[in-house]
DNA sequence: GCCATATACTTTGCAACGCAAGGTATCTGG
DNA sequence: CCAGATACCTTGCGTTGCAAAGTATATGGC
C-alpha cells in the first residue's frame, strides 16, 4: 500500500525543467537545495530525487539555460551553485507558453459539459 | 532537424490515458477513428500516431478500463471499438482529481507574483 | 583519533512511453 | 487488376524519472 500513490510520474515530464528554470528566477541555487525547494513549493506534488534533478540540471547547461559555479561555504562540502541565463529566460517564457495551451486543451477536453458543442447534435 | 522540437512530446505523457477515456465517455469508439478525433478535440495539441494510440490502449484494456468488441461495417475493413468500463470510469475520475492537483500546483509555481508569500521577507 | 551522520555531488542501469517506420488485410474506384 | 484509403498491429529507438550505489567533506560523540 503506497502512502499516496506516486502514479504522477509520468505527469511530471514535460513540465520539470519548467519548474527548475522558475524557481532559478528567483535566485541561483545548488542542487541539493532544490530537491527540497521543488517539494516545499509544490507541496509534495513534483517531488524529485537526486537521481532526476542532477541529470536534468546537466541537460539544462548543456542547452546553454543555466550557467554554474562552485563555491565553498565556510562549513560542509563544496557547492555547485546554478543560475538562469539569458536564453534560459527566453526558454522560460516560450515553455511556459506552451504549458499554458496545453494545460488549457486539455482542460478543455475533459470539461464534462464539453460534449462536441459543435453545434450539431 | 527536427521541423518543430517535439518538446511537447514529454508533456503528453500522463494525460493521454485520461484524454481517451474522456473521449470513450461520450461513445464507444474505434482506434483508427480516435486518432483524429483526438487531434480534433484538442485542436491539434495532443495530436497522437498510430505507434502511440494502439499500445496505449491496450494498455488500457489490460488494465480493465476499457472493454473491446469487433465489429464490421457494410463497407470497409472490421473495427475493434472501445468502451468504458465501470472500473475505467472510476480511474478517470481518480485521475482527473489528480490531473487538477497537479496542474494548479504547477500554476502555483510559475505565477510570477507568488515569489514566496511564506510570509517572511 | 575514530566513526556515525549529514551534507552535497555523481553515475549506472532499468522501466515507461511517444513515435517513426514498416507491415498486414479489406474495400473501392478507375 | 491495381492504386489508394481504411483499419489494425509490431519492432526498435530515444528520452527521462528513479532506485541504488558510490565519492567526498564536515561535525559531534566517544
Amino acid at each position: 500500500m503506497t502512502p499516496t500513490p506516486p502514479a504522477d510520474r509520468e505527469l511530471k515530464r514535460g513540465v520539470l525543467e519548467l519548474v527548475l528554470l522558475r524557481l532559478l528566477q528567483d535566485r541561483p541555487a545548488y542542487g541539493y537545495e532544490l530537491v527540497s525547494e521543488i517539494a516545499r513549493r509544490t507541496e509534495g506534488e513534483l517531488e524529485i530525487k537526486e537521481g532526476t534533478l542532477y541529470p536534468l540540471l546537466y541537460r539544462l547547461e548543456e542547452q546553454g539555460l543555466v550557467a554554474t559555479s562552485w563555491e565553498t561555504p565556510e562549513r560542509g562540502a563544496p557547492r555547485k551553485y546554478y543560475r538562469i541565463t539569458e536564453v534560459g529566460e527566453q526558454a522560460f517564457a516560450e515553455r511556459t507558453e506552451r504549458w499554458r495551451r496545453f494545460r488549457d486543451r486539455v482542460d478543455a477536453v475533459l470539461e464534462p459539459g464539453a460534449r462536441e458543442k459543435k453545434g450539431e447534435e
